[in-house]
DNA sequence: CGTTGAACCTGTTTGC
DNA sequence: TGCAAACAGGTTCAAC
């Protein structure tokens, strides 16, 4: 499901539902996409929740020192993180107890006021850890810029010059943190940059164009709850309605909106790539010998 | 550096 | 109808 906008409307949502509350239990299923399933099972429990936010497409819930379990009382634990990604199918929801529980559902954190806040997750691509402060910089310390904060100097500083295609380091991590498939796409047609363009052909004006495309794409996918492309919730189990406003992904045919030109897909950094043939140009002219039809 | 393909896992859609 | 292939919002690793 998840990228920036989805994840954003996720902690919203939880940072509404959950800070203050106490975690008082905790239930594991499948554990294989979880770092230390031990230290979530030992070391979750007795915590209150103090802050959730978001970091890239992370989801990070803060807890307050507690004691580590044991009869003995234990010793002092320092404060941690729950730290959350979705994968592709992960969902992350405060339910009450009594709901029955979704089918792929692999951790339910029970609350304090009579709630559980379950992990489901289809594919299991997702990532769940709890880590002292100290350590978080380990899992999060290597990623990039956030889209919506850089300026625009500082995106052009980091696409500028760079050899690799365009859309591939839209989509990596360690350049911007968030961006994914579908706002990589949607931020290139706006922009009326190719997804095969390499960065360093890209003049200036098209990198500022393209550094507007991705903040207006991003924030307007955030204030209309994310895109459900298929099974995307927020913290309340429902859907987002960005997807209604998708201008190439997933259109393969169909006309560009503003063109009509039929849109095309095609594999970029392994990734299908929907764009425009006509708005978006590779910037080198086919022949005449290869716009003839045979 | 940059690219590609495979792997991780389950479900849905598409094509023959 | 049935079965297999292709594809899906993500990340990571090996190989070239």
């Amino acid at each position: 499901m998840p990228e920036l906008p989805e994840v954003e409307t996720v902690v919203r949502g939880l940072r509404r539902m959950l800070v203050g509350r106490r975690i008082v239990g905790v239930r594991l299923g499948k554990t294989d996409f979880i770092d230390d399933p031990e230290a979530i099972e030992g070391q979750a429990a007795g915590r209150q929740i103090q802050e959730v936010t978001r970091f890239g497409k992370f989801i990070l819930l803060r807890l307050e020192r507690g004691n580590g379990g044991g009869a003995h009382g234990g010793q002092k634990l320092q404060a941690a993180y729950l730290v959350v990604h979705l994968g592709m199918t992960g969902q992350l929801t405060p339910r009450r107890a009594e709901e029955p529980v979704a089918r792929h559902t692999h951790v339910q954190f029970e609350l304090d006021d009579g709630r559980e806040l379950r992990y489901t997750d289809i594919r299991r691509f997702g990532r769940m850890a709890l880590v002292p402060a100290e350590a978080l910089e380990k899992i999060v310390g290597g990623l990039g810029a956030d889209p919506l904060d850089v300026s625009e100097e500082g995106f052009c500083g980091l696409l500028g010059g760079r050899r690799a295609m365009v859309k591939a380091l839209l989509l990596d991590q360690r350049v911007l943190r968030g961006v994914g498939n579908i706002y990589a796409d949607e931020s290139l047609w706006r922009a009326k940059v190719h997804p095969q363009r390499h960065a360093a052909g890209l003049g200036a004006k098209k990198l500022k164009r393209l550094w507007r495309a991705v903040q207006e794409v991003l924030r307007d996918a955030i204030r209309l709850g994310g895109s459900s492309v298929s099974n995307y919730v927020n913290a309340d189990g429902e859907p987002g309605f960005f997807q209604f406003r998708h201008r190439v992904y997933q259109r393969a045919g169909k006309g560009c909106y503003r063109c009509r030109a039929k849109i095309r897909r095609v594999i970029v950094a392994g990734r299908s790539s929907y764009y425009c043939p006509r708005c978006q140009r590779t910037g080198r002219r086919k022949t005449k010998n290869e716009n003839r039809k045979t």
